[in-house]
RNA sequence: GGGCGGUUAGUCGAGUGGUUAAGAUGCCUCCCUUUCACGGAGGAGACCAGGGGUUCGAUCCCCCUACCGCCUACCA
């Protein structure tokens, strides 16, 4: 088993993520960055951000802002990645525009961090490749494999490339490349025998050679693949560990292979469990993820639709910190019991022997519980503050809030605090503070307003004359008020106040009543009581 | 079809050649409370995927099977 700790090996630790700009950060995609960033972190190192747009027709534009916001909105950010300047340098047609207040002045020292912006580099490992003979010059057309993959299907056997211009001259190849004809350029995989690949987490697995075949590195529209752009890109930018996803390890011993013949080291190979849906299957932007950061446009049959997704955060009201906690917990425990742990635990409970090779599945419930932990734990400040945007979405608040509209809203939030699982929740909890009468449930009217008729009425009334005359109007003097009109009508616990309640919020549940009033004031709650009046008459 | 990976309650998961197999979430009950939520106390829920071995003894070690997943592109 390789060492895993940072003592053991030489270098210095250097971590990357490196997605595709194809569109929206999702959970799943989170995960491994957030485990690459807290091997970084853990040992002191960098965690570098590099941008895989090799394939140039599936870049989505809105893609890469969308993945910046997100990665800074988690707390998740790169010590080294693009740039105010490189970003600059793309095509803002194809990427989108991105906001260059939320990138770095600099990027570092082993950029540039896209790979459209690195095709000089590849070609020179390429050239070098071609040169040693490890690669070859392949004339087949795309129509053409697609043909012999037909067939090979058809008769119900592995595909594998036919390797007919392995032993083609370079010579020779160039001069039909100089006339014009298109190509790609293939890697020479070993023909036979046992090749071998060591996962830090899964140990080692002998493939055998047979199986594989000569993978492309350059496509013929000059770009290279993954493949070889991505084992390049990592030695270059002296990455130690790649920590990828479980769906690499079949390509494993292609990059090994790749690694080898350029007469590099290899980095320590981590990879890492997938985050499943409920369904088990595995969670991508084309099923079942949602983006941390919204409203993102849907991509359908590579179009972009009008169905926009909902962001995890910005929407739905996840809190940063809960999301980063639970999913650090999908696939790694720290090994004991713990669980809510914020990031400085969690950065200081990891470690990658502790990665999980079974795939987990991403449970809305818990992450539900586990917001709602965070929620609970913000300051009343800090709650407020989350909070405010939301209802603001919801309208109950305008656009630019007075100081009044703002404090008022303030403490109908605060009073909601501990009910709150979700952000976006917050409306639906509070809304009944803001307009002059507040929806009356009519199952709520019907069982506490209705039911007692006419009693009801006088009751009331008798609570409304008697808050009426109180002052000071806070909490305690409003209590003392309420329940003395309570005991002169012989009424206590809920026949005491669910009436009450009932008048002043139109439903059933919600804060204590008489902070809830106390916070209403009494010209609203005299309005409703009076209104509530006339309901229980009938 | 082939290759690879995975398998401890619904879910997340700890764990060890001998344990009553942690804990959390979800569900249920009770307590607290004006209600809901929070909080507190309990409860149900796992033949440790199945079958073979190895062993005095296997959830743990080995083999086989099943199931699930991933890959099988001039995508990443």
């Amino acid at each position: 088993m390789t060492e895993l700790t940072s003592d053991s090996f030489d270098r210095p630790v250097r971590t990357r993520f490196a997605p595709s700009p194809t569109g929206f950060l999702h959970v799943g995609a989170f995960r491994t960055a957030l485990f690459s960033w807290l091997v970084a972190k853990k040992f002191g190192g960098q965690f570098i951000l590099r941008v895989e747009d090799t394939d140039q027709a599936r870049v989505v534009p809105g893609s890469l802002e969308s993945l910046i916001r997100s990665m800074q909105a988690l707390g998740i950010m790169y010590d080294e990645g693009p740039d105010k300047s490189s970003v600059a340098a793309l095509d803002v047609q194809k990427y989108g525009a991105v906001d260059p207040s939320i990138l770095p002045d600099f990027d570092g020292e082993y950029g540039p961090y896209f790979q459209s912006q690195r095709l000089t580099r590849y070609s020179e490992v390429l050239e070098q490749l071609l040169e040693e003979g490890k690669a070859y010059y392949a004339f087949e057309t795309q129509e053409e494999l697609d043909a012999q993959r037909a067939v090979a299907m058809a008769r119900k056997i592995p595909f594998l490339y036919n390797r007919r211009y392995r032993d083609f001259s370079l010579g020779e190849s160039r001069d039909r490349i100089a006339r014009g004809e298109p190509a790609v350029i293939r890697f020479k995989m070993p023909v036979s025998g046992p090749i071998r690949t060591v996962d830090a987490l899964r140990g080692e697995t002998i493939w055998d050679a047979t199986t594989m075949d000569d993978f492309i590195i350059q496509k013929s529209d000059g770009f290279p693949p993954y493949h070889l752009a991505a084992i390049v890109d990592d030695h270059d930018m002296l990455i130690s560990h790649v920590l990828r996803g479980e769906e690499w390890i079949p390509s494993f011993p292609k990059h090994v292979c790749l690694v080898q013949a350029l007469g590099w080291e290899q980095p320590i190979w981590i990879h890492a469990p997938s985050v499943l849906g409920t369904d088990k299957k595995k969670l991508s932007k084309r099923h079942g993820a949602k983006p941390l950061i919204g409203p993102v446009p849907e991509l359908k049959d590579g179009e972009l639709t009008g169905d926009f997704l909902s962001g995890l955060i910005n929407q739905e009201g996840y809190l940063p910190e809960a999301l980063v906690n639970f999913l650090a917990l999908i696939g790694w425990s720290p090994g004991d019991d713990r669980e809510v742990m914020p990031l400085s635990e969690l950065l200081s409970a990891f470690s990658v022997e502790a990665i999980s090779t079974a795939p987990g599945i991403f449970d809305a419930d818990k992450l539900l519980w586990m917001n709602g932990v965070y929620i609970r734990n913000l300051s009343r400040e800090d709650f407020v503050q989350r909070a405010l945007p939301f209802l603001q979405n919801a309208k109950l608040l305008p656009d630019n809030p007075n100081i009044e509209e703002v404090t008022y809203a303030s403490v109908a939030l605060e009073l909601e605090q501990e009910r709150v699982k979700r952000l976006d929740e917050v409306s639906a909890l509070t809304d009944f503070f803001f307009p002059e009468l507040p929806v009356y449930s009519e199952k709520s009217v019907a069982n506490w307003l209705r039911k007692g008729g006419m009693t009801t009425a006088a009751y009331l009334s008798a609570v409304a004359s008697s808050l009426s005359n109180i002052e000071p109007w806070n909490e305690t003097v409003v209590e003392q008020a309420v329940r003395n009109t309570g005991i002169e009508f012989n009424r206590e616990k809920g026949e005491l106040t669910h009436p009450v309640r009932v008048a002043v919020t139109g439903r059933e549940t919600g804060p204590g009543l008489f902070e809830t009033i106390a916070a209403m004031g009494k010209k609203r709650t005299l309005t409703r009581l009076a209104h509530a009046v006339e309901l229980a008459r009938g």
